[in-house]
DNA sequence: TCGTATATTGCGACTCCCTGTCAATTTGAA
DNA sequence: TTCAAATTGACAGGGAGTCGCAATATACGA
């Protein structure tokens, strides 16, 4: 059993909630791959694996998972919200090409402590925080950027 | 007329694109207030004055406005959109109280620089960028926070 | 000022992403 | 094993925003 699973579980319990079939295969394909994605895509890949959850209990636990801090929902101004995965990712932000679409993830230490700064200054409690920068990747400015939609 | 008059006509020229009734009537109603709103308020403060501009024309100034740089769109995780208006407002970011629901107002230079450079050391040429802080303000730690629905 | 090509509008139906309802099922503490 | 309480799946419902289209308004050139 894996760290994030002993993690959920510890929540559950913790929370007065139940240890079900559905939310754990949800939590390990949510682990099974590194990238951001999205609510569907993952309902999408449980269908393939005939996991027999349904769409419903997916963004249930989607939102679980996030309370329970194993996962991170982004919203990046798209319809749609993205996730990704916590543990063994150190905090950190987005890049967004708003050509492409792709995502880059980027840290430093000294946001954080301007973060800090301004919530002392402020009075205010910081629960977490999100910055992301939307513009043109590498590629897309060199004119080499895979074929996309956006 | 004032200056953000000016600059929606002459963003519109530009662009080829028309100074219309129901275009004017939005971005007049936009600069009558100082605060956040969402699109159903705008137009609902509309209606109450019986400007007579339908809810899809609302959404579509409104992006207008966003794109021509009047008015900024933001995306704070909840279901609808909420946008400020730019003019004699400097760039800044948010802090959240996720108890009250009030959004204060913060700006820092550092921050600036240090997206500077993080995008030159992806190679990254930035458009915009949004910072959030989610957490407890001053008055909901201290237990005088106005009542609410959060 | 007038006529005309073109952009815009309002309406309402529609899409998309979830969320709520509820009967049937599962969980887990005793 | 028993059983109350939590959870699930199916699907209807909801809210925000978008789209298609016929009617209308805008602005350019004569």
């Amino acid at each position: 059993m894996g760290k994030e699973e002993k993690t959920f579980i510890e929540f559950l319990r913790r929370t007065g909630q139940k240890v079900t079939r559905a939310r754990c295969l949800v939590l390990e394909e949510v682990y099974r791959h590194h990238d951001h994605f999205d609510a569907e895509a993952l309902y999408q890949r449980l269908e393939k694996r005939r996991a027999g959850v349904s769409r419903a209990t997916v963004y249930r636990t989607l939102s679980l998972l996030d309370r329970s801090g194993l996962v991170r929902k982004m919203d990046l101004g798209e319809a749609r919200s993205l996730y990704e995965h916590v543990l063994g990712h150190p905090h950190h932000d987005h890049l967004i090409c708003v050509s492409c679409g792709r995502i880059f993830e980027f840290e430093h230490p000294g946001i954080e402590e301007i973060q800090n700064q301004i919530c002392a200054q402020h009075g205010f409690e910081m629960h977490s925080h999100t910055q992301q920068i939307f513009g043109r990747c590498r590629d897309c400015r060199a004119g080499r950027s895979p074929a996309e939609t956006s």
